[in-house]
DNA sequence: GCACCGGGTGAGAGCGCTCCCGGAACACCG
DNA sequence: CGGTGTTCCGGGAGCGCTCTCACCCGGTGC
């Protein structure tokens, strides 16, 4: 039943449309070079068999595979127990299929899948590669420099911006510590004073920022007002008792993210404080299902999650596509995306 | 810098191991047949040359891929804009990696996309796929079948058990009307005897069997205690508010998943009734962050949603490892998984 | 009218691999 | 000791495609 009777050929194509095979790969491949009859010819020829290119027998001698890797490691996957993953996705996606190219998924657990992962991207089998690599000790960056594969990356890498082998990293991000201003900053227009704020783990690079755009507004802030979160709901109620334990002044927090926000609300709630009344809270991200199910409705700063994916994606084609025409090695630059707080009920 | 020394040949494997290039190729594929110094010297050679086979000169002569397409459509993952996704991948990625198989991922957003699919599913890119089509008229299916892929199905098709075109689907799925039924006499168990329904968008399979599964146990239930919803939190309010209005008595609801019990619980909150005291609320999933976050905590029926993807692919690979070995085409047959009754306080 | 040119076309090599098949080496039995 | 397997290895064809190169042919310039 399946495909007994194999696929045509290129030389099937050919000989049904009176040419050669040469002048038939010429046609399928865009047709620059030969008169419009024969491409007509070519053209139909392809139609009535049916004929689709033989992808392998393409790249064998092309070298080309249009098709790119996302590599997402596990620590992200539980992280991204949440729309994260499938917006970034969609991104991606969106733009890899706008170029004929496919998307090969590669999730990660634990060391000896690094290996894994690493050999295949070595293994010349994609064109390129998007990682989404958060943590700061992750050896996969250093297995896949050394892979030889353009990649860009999903949020700014853990070694800094310091050149790496002279090689530039690409990464796509969006402003955390700007938006993490931005949301401070707003607290301080609603007239608050003893504003908290509760961080991400700070082995990740956005988290840290988020801290560093908290600090940037409140120089010299009270340490006791900073606790560390982890990203979740758990973690985000943990951090705000120990805030309310430390500073029962407290009028404000600024969590790193929307699901601890959540977890903060739940405890402020839980304690009797009104938000935003006696405690107002902002969250980061705008991931809708949660930001809006709250109670009260939460103030975020909301990231274009899906434009990021986009924007990876792009860059990474560009860049394939400049290395196949051999054009000027424009010094491929990361981007780093706006952020916007989204006013609702909670500050 | 991108491979500029080109990767090593099995040709240069061979010369270095001093045998030859059908040798080698023995040991790189299991090394059945080869006496054990030559599988020795071979695999020194590959080690240190750093041999990694090319897939596509394998592939052009094997017509294996080792790689499966999953391919999941738009407004699937619309509904998906929650952990779903990513725990099915994370399920399908597992089993595939075990197996040394690639994940292709394929998100498609319109009719036109399906076409793309289509042609990329019958290009023979690809040895099968996992599939996620959850509608009625989903035209997905019929082209699948067309391009003549292996294939196996995340939840029923919607198109029933019957036989179509004599070829079974094959398909993956938790139990839904049990689950359903489970959860519904829990309520009876409780007491309540006012049982409403918040129904999923009816052209799912999935929504279709838990509405199924609610009347099998409320046989002549009042028609006024359906109400429809679509699987969001804002068709839950919805649904909730058109609950209370024609049936004010209503004392308990089982809603089709946990965001629309979501939203139903807010809407009960709103309108002051107590939960679960004055109105029993049952959800279907067990999404942790929703169900674990909710107030109360809700009562719901789990699936175990990674198993799914992993049954799904183990099957479509057991399907396909039977294709090769040419044994007996055993029925391969639909798998439905059992679901669990995860008690909060909800209900 | 002839050398020249350039766009259009076809012949053919070869990408890296698998797998069939024939031959070498060896064991065993009559 | 010759015949018959058996086991192991290498030669070589060929998977379907792209791409270089040589060739053909109509048009130009002198």
């Amino acid at each position: 039943m399946t495909g007994t009777a194999s696929r045509p050929t290129l030389e099937a194509v050919a000989a049904r449309a009176g040419v050669s095979r040469a002048t038939a790969s010429r046609v399928v491949n865009g047709g620059d070079g030969v008169r419009e009859p024969l491409v007509e010819r070519v053209r139909r020829a392809v139609e009535e068999l049916g004929y689709v290119p033989n992808q392998a027998a393409r790249s064998l001698v092309t070298r080309r595979h249009d098709a790119v890797a996302v590599v997402i490691a596990e620590p992200e996957t539980r992280v991204f127990a949440d729309p994260f993953f499938a917006l970034q996705l969609r991104g991606i996606s969106k733009e890899l299929t706008a170029h004929d190219s496919q998307l090969v998924l590669l999730l990660t657990e634990g060391r000896d899948d690094h290996v894994r992962v690493g050999r295949y991207l070595a293994g010349g089998h994609v064109d390129g590669a998007l990682v989404f690599s958060l943590h700061l000790d992750d050896p996969l960056p250093g297995l896949i420099h050394g892979a030889g594969v353009p990649t860009v990356f999903g949020g700014r890498p853990g070694w800094g911006d310091g050149p790496r082998d002279a090689v530039p990293t690409v990464y796509v991000d969006c402003d955390n510590r700007g938006g993490a201003r931005d949301a401070v900053r707003h607290l301080v227009g609603l007239g608050r004073t003893r504003i908290a704020h509760i961080t991400g783990p700070l082995d990740q690079t956005s988290a840290a920022d988020r801290l560093d755009g908290f600090r940037d507004v409140m120089v010299d802030v009270d340490p006791a007002l900073i606790a560390e979160g982890d990203f979740t709901p758990a973690g985000g109620e943990r951090a705000m008792r120990e805030l309310l334990e430390r500073r029962p002044d407290v009028d404000a927090v600024f969590a790193a993210n929307d699901l601890s926000a959540a977890g903060a609300l739940r405890v402020l709630r839980e304690r009797g404080r009104r938000v935003p009344d006696d405690v107002a809270v902002i969250g980061f991200d705008d991931m809708l299902p949660v930001a809006e199910q709250t109670d009260p409705p939460l103030t975020t700063v909301r990231q274009d999650i899906e434009e990021i994916g986009r924007l990876m994606a792009r860059l990474l084609l560009r860049r394939l596509d400049r290395a196949a025409d051999e054009g000027p090695v424009g010094a491929p630059s990361s981007v780093v995306l706006p952020t916007t707080l989204v006013r609702r009920a909670s500050a």
